[in-house]
DNA sequence: GAGTGGTCTAGACCACCAC
DNA sequence: TGGTGGTCTAGACCACTCC
């Protein structure tokens, strides 16, 4: 049986915060495992003398940090290690596509992971100016959006959308939901737009209610945003992609000289 | 005034849950401004004709997105464009260095921006297995510690650790908070530890207590958590830094060859 | 059916802010 | 001083999981 404390009310910490401490401490020390359960509501409430709100504010407290997961009808549980894929910047090196391989097979594959790509849909789209200004295309709807959502043991764990300028997509033939072998750069480079550079702009940010859905995302794990261009050896923008991966899932590599 | 729909309670969605849709519809289409301020609870309870609770809840939601900022006295605010901070992967480059500029200067000066630095502190310190491992030293005790937090327009931005191996600062003479002009790395490369290439490993998570206190975080931002490893031309490790950035005020930029 | 968390109500007192 | 959000109480009904 778990050993906490108790609520001191001389101090000016409000109690349901010094009980979200309390929980806290046992996780980070390791008396609460990963994927175990926490007391229940009742046994809190009985244990700290206090309302049921007190206790699911400071439970709430945890499941905003990501560091519990509540179950309805079965519990809160100290949310377990994930399985996480390092991403190298050089997933997108040529010798990968020439061997049929797409990018997204890489990093996973050494895991013994299955990764998997599903809703995936092909359109011609409007779309913001984040993506017109690095295609340098004129007219928002001048691009065609190839939108999917990569999974990993079953679970999502990025939604994606490249934008490809209209005439450079035709050519290449990227109209379909089935990119082939190799996927859409190897595509781009039969169409003579051979890859040679790619810029990667990162941030994170709390999800979307649709991305919340989307990833089947639990309170309290942010989305990494990564926005993506590919140019070719003209140094043409061929290809903007836009990600939201599950930040939890993922940890981004990158390799760069001191110059 | 700031029009809203009702609450249908013959739909499975909760109450709470709707109005939280239509505030978040209110900001995203721009009805309410960014710094504008949102019905209080009393409007939004007579509105709505539920209880206070049910419009804390909704509010909540919004703020665990990052949406909207609750003010104490004052009322909720819907968040205001911060400032951000483009960060290139070029900011280690050696011109950067010998021009007497620190790497956090570089991005910062061209918004006209006033970066800071404060609570510098060097330390001998036990470390984790994460920077043991990327330094191959063999007690976690042979690292000296530079930890410092960046500030930008008065704000914190930025909390940030360097590890180097004992010896190595020592000859560096990294002992002292100041590190004198170009930073660290100058003092390293006048060392005889010329730099060679840098790897970045990123990912993102909510912050811990601490950090929420340190860098004075709203519900709803999560930490950018970035651990760069410097390598000197002889392949040697010679610092890592992880450092923890306020995800709304950072950009990370990025840039790769297709190989 | 017993136990779990999810949602809601109708109150209460408080600290803080602006006027 | 009046309005704001922060915290707390003591109930209630519900949907879900597991036995």
């Amino acid at each position: 049986m778990l050993e906490l404390g108790q609520v001191d009310r001389t101090v000016d910490s409000p109690p349901y915060r010094q009980i979200a401490g309390m929980l806290r401490e046992a996780v980070r020390s390791g008396r609460l495992a990963p994927g175990e359960r926490l007391p229940s509501e009742t046994e809190l409430i009985e244990h700290f003398g206090v309302a049921r709100m007190t206790v699911r504010q400071a439970v709430q407290e945890l499941r905003a940090e990501g560091l519990v997961i509540a179950e309805r009808g079965r519990g809160v549980f100290v949310r377990p290690a994930p399985h996480v894929q390092r991403v190298a910047s050089d997933r997108f090196a040529r010798k990968h596509r020439t061997g049929g391989n797409t990018a997204s097979d890489i990093g996973v594959e050494e895991f013994g992971y299955s990764p998997e790509v599903d809703r995936i849909a092909v359109t011609r789209k409007k779309t913001n100016q984040l993506v017109t200004e690095r295609l340098q295309v004129s007219a928002a709807n001048n691009v065609v959006a190839w939108s999917r959502r990569y999974l990993v043991d079953g679970q999502p764990v990025e939604t994606a959308v490249s934008y490809l300028p209209l005439a450079i997509a035709e050519v290449a033939q990227i109209t379909e939901a089935d990119t082939g072998p190799g996927g859409i750069y190897a595509r781009l480079e039969e169409a003579g737009h051979a890859l040679a550079r790619f810029t990667e702009e990162v941030t994170a940010r709390m999800p979307t209610p649709e991305e919340r859905r989307e990833l089947q995302l639990e309170s309290g794990v942010p989305v990494l945003s990564v926005l993506r261009t590919a140019y070719d050896t003209d140094d043409v923008a061929v290809e903007v992609c836009v990600s939201a991966k599950v930040a939890s899932a993922y940890v981004l590599e990158y390799e760069f000289p001191a110059r």
